[in-house]
DNA sequence: CGCTTTTGACCTGCGC
DNA sequence: GCGCAGGTCAAAAGCG
């Protein structure tokens, strides 16, 4: 039994089933390393998808780390990983978190990674990603927080001259996304608690769905983090929530006292959930488009067997995800 | 009163 | 260049 958690700690997991999962502890406390020996229990033996959410500064590269996917490697990391990722996926049911994030770098089965930006800021979507250089991680992160705090300063001083001159003023700068991921739960909930404070801060309708996405920005000063939250139109008890952004500050929650929140948590890692993405797509891909199923949706169905069952969620917000494959895939 | 939500307008990027 | 869709802003309204 704990050998079995262990492995599906690396699924991708609906909310309410990584709660349930992580919550799980093995009796005596010895928790089955997943795979590569990766000890999710015990980095924090009450892990829950809020207690994730919960690291005083959301690391996501530490945990893909953590988890034997050396994310943050520049190139050629796959062949380390793949094993692990490999299995995660197997028999990963009801579950699903979408890595996203950042690089959503196209990976194919033999797969050079380029692995660029796993937490590609210039993402948003891959192949955007793929034009932008390829850059080390590290340069990125430092990249993003001078940016943040560039951003901060010009919204300290410059506040006056309408925030509307302030986003053209960086005109010239590509907006840089922040590595972003995804969870899937199901959930009568829109807006699921997760331990920070959010502030709506806009609301769209959603092509092609009759559910609109709201969109989140943790309300701690500074804290780059956003979030958006989007109900399945297939499924309106499906809820697609997509972070980005790493919070730099702890959860308010965490701050209060939880206290098995306080050890620092590897954040789910966008690049780790990315990278089990790219392992397990490629070949659902490949099988697709030989049976001529380039439909995304199909494919991602196909993808999380378990979603199958409840129908999968919007493309919508998933195309920011998988935005390589989606869009019928291959080069 | 301070904070959050709502909502229409605006900006940006992308495909055609 | 144009239109579309996604994302963001900010004023107004609502709430505790």
């Amino acid at each position: 039994m704990a050998g079995d958690q262990g492995r599906e700690h690396y699924h991708f997991l609906l909310h309410d089933e990584l709660s349930a999962l992580f919550s799980q502890k093995p009796p005596g406390g010895a928790a089955d390393p997943g795979p590569r020996g990766f000890d999710l229990q015990a980095v924090s033996p009450l892990l829950s998808f809020t207690d994730l959410l919960h690291g005083p500064a959301m690391d996501y590269d530490s945990l893909g780390r953590d988890l034997g996917l050396s994310c943050s490697a520049p190139s050629g990391v796959l062949g380390s990983s793949g094993t692990a990722s490999r299995e995660l996926m197997t028999d990963g049911n009801d579950n699903a978190c979408y890595g996203c994030g950042g690089g959503a770098t196209p990976l194919t089965p033999n797969s050079s990674v380029s692995s660029s930006s796993t937490e590609a800021a210039g993402e948003e979507d891959g192949e955007r990603c793929k034009k932008d250089q390829p850059k080390l991680e590290e340069e990125e992160e430092e990249e993003e927080e001078e940016e943040e705090e560039q951003r901060a300063k010009d919204d300290d001083e410059g506040g006056d001259t309408s925030k509307k001159v302030n986003k053209t003023k960086k005109k010239g700068v590509k907006r840089q996304r922040q590595p972003r991921f995804a969870f899937v739960t199901k959930s009568e909930v829109d807006h699921l608690d997760d331990g920070y404070r959010w502030r709506k801060y806009g609301q769209k309708a959603v092509k092609n769905s009759p559910y609109p996405r709201s969109y989140y920005r943790c309300t701690t000063q500074k804290c780059p983090v956003k979030k958006r939250v989007e109900r399945s139109y297939q499924d309106p008890t499906i809820v697609i929530t997509t972070y980005e952004g790493k919070h730099n500050h702890q959860s308010p929650a965490t701050a209060r006292g939880s206290t098995h929140l306080m050890a620092p948590l590897p954040m789910m890692s966008t690049s780790f959930c990315q990278e089990l993405m790219m392992q397990q797509i490629p070949q659902l891909h490949r099988s697709d488009t030989q049976q001529g199923n380039t439909n995304p949706n199909v494919f991602l169905a196909s993808l999380l067997p378990s979603l199958q069952q409840s129908h999968f969620p919007d493309y919508g917000l998933l195309q920011d995800i998988f935005p390589p494959f989606v869009h019928g895939g291959q080069p």
